[in-house]
RNA sequence: GCUACAAGCCAGGCUAUCGCUCCCCGCAUUGUGCGGGGGGAGGAAAGUCCGGACAGCAUAGAGCAAUGCACCGGUGAAGAGCCGGGUUUCGCGUAAUGCGGAAACAGAUAGUGCCACAGAAAAUAACUGCCUUCUCCCUCUCCGUCAGGAGAGGGUCGGGGUGAGGCUGAAAAUGUGAGGUAAGAGCUCACAGCUUUUGAUGGUAACAUCAUUCGCGGGUAAACCUUGCAUGCUGAAAUGCCACGUAUAGUACCGUUUUGAGGGCGGCUCGCCCAAGGUACAGGGUAGGCAGAUUGAUCCCGCAGGGUAACUUGGGGGACAGAUAAAUGAUAGCAUUAACCCGCCUGGGCCAAGGCUUCGGCGGGUGAAACAGAAUCCGGCUUAUCGGCUUGUAGCUUUU
RNA sequence: UGACCCAUGGUGUAAUGGUAACACUACUGAUUUUGGUUCAGUCAUUUAUGGUUCGAAUCCAUAUGGGUCAA
């Protein structure tokens, strides 16, 4: 059961040609502060599901801040992925995701847990689909 | 004990669970996975204001331009940094010596520009004023042959002499006194101030003191500028290598032995050298990995020596982030500093009483929260910063 | 990571080192029965702090905020 909570290099989206494939062909969905980039393809290759967030250096002018979110966004992105993983592995489907914090104040990590968690919800409906 | 200032140090701790990254070992294994062990943000990592290391390109030479710096000595790899000294200046203070701070601190007789308002005038004269044995006019007196002459006084314009009297301003031609003159003026003299030359003494030097000598020509160079010195340009998205991949591919223009496009040359010109391809537009492909790259002008010391100090020599000691869409985190609990809240006790004050207020003590509860995140590395500077500890200085208070 | 630029009323722009100007907006008053038009007026620590200068929006230094460029 520990083994399954991780979040390794080969479960982040780290390819600056993935992420500007998102970017152009993505799309979007906007969840109360998180904008969601998504891309679904046939036939995955290593793992399943990539992840990556992002904070605006408009809204947060400090790199503290922004390192802050990133790391609340990535510890609740780890602890709930694992039920999206399994669909999109047994679908044999590439789920692509960036999350973008588009929110102005620092949030609490409850708060970011929960939203986190309905964004999952919303991609395995789309998964679903 | 409290308060203020200065210097130095620290920048939350422990436990559990779940995670991230790098290195080593073992096992499986081509990609990787699992297990064990170890390392994992700062005093400013920030701003990018200076200086370097390092790398690439350039490096026959000359001139011009551009940029930066500017008292002296030291320090150091270097600097617009730091240390010490000098000078000027500001504040405080004394009977006096002083104490503390600040300074882009070369040149204003090399030249050009600017100096609002006010003022006669902002640098060179004019205006006004003063003087005039110049000219003209008027009045008075005297002489006189009634043409005029002499003397005195006064006046306007013009000519000549004079230069700081004009008081406005931030700033007015060094200040005071005397002489001198028709009137005046450093024109002359005395004293004082500033400055130049030369010399002596002290100091490594800047400079200081004394003597001598030439002068007194406003300010502004953080206006252009002049003098001296320095600087090749570009910055890790530099640069080198490997892999993948496309169109041996289109259009236009320039050029190909001498008449030479362009390049070296990435500030410009001359000059030198190389030279057969070059420029623009449109389009296509890649955007992965490794090195650079983490041990270096490194850091520390209840050490020893040198130096006023910055710093340095020797000795010893252990320590050392290396990510790359970018790691160093999340949650829970415990104890606890500051702070806050509640209750009790004692003393003081107000008060008829009830009660209110305050210093201190005890008990209980809540309770980590500053500025801020490495991105090639290093030395400085600047800015942000809750709070704590140590040392020193000053003031106040208490006890002995 | 590196290089560079800008900041003036609420907004957009001016201003040789010498009284901070103009347009629009807002507000106040006058004109009008009322509104509009028109007229008059109000609204600036020139981002901050220091320095140079007699004098700084302007020149210099440092900081703050905003923006641009470089694969």
């Amino acid at each position: 059961m520990a083994k399954q909570l991780t979040l390794g290099k080969n479960e982040r989206l780290k390819s600056r040609k993935g992420i500007e494939q998102l970017f152009k062909e993505g799309k979007k969905m906007i969840v109360a502060p998180y904008r969601v980039l998504y891309i679904l393809e046939k036939s995955a290759k290593g793992s399943s599901l990539l992840f990556a967030a992002a904070v605006s250096a408009k809204s947060f002018k400090n790199a503290v801040d922004r390192n802050r979110i990133k790391r609340l966004t990535r510890e609740a992105w780890r602890l709930q992925k694992n039920d999206l993983k399994k669909k999109t592995e047994s679908a044999n489907i590439q789920l692509n995701v960036f999350l973008i914090y588009t929110g102005k104040a620092l949030p609490e990590y409850k708060e970011v847990f929960t939203k986190v968690g309905a964004v999952l919800n919303q991609l395995e409906k789309r998964v679903a689909e």
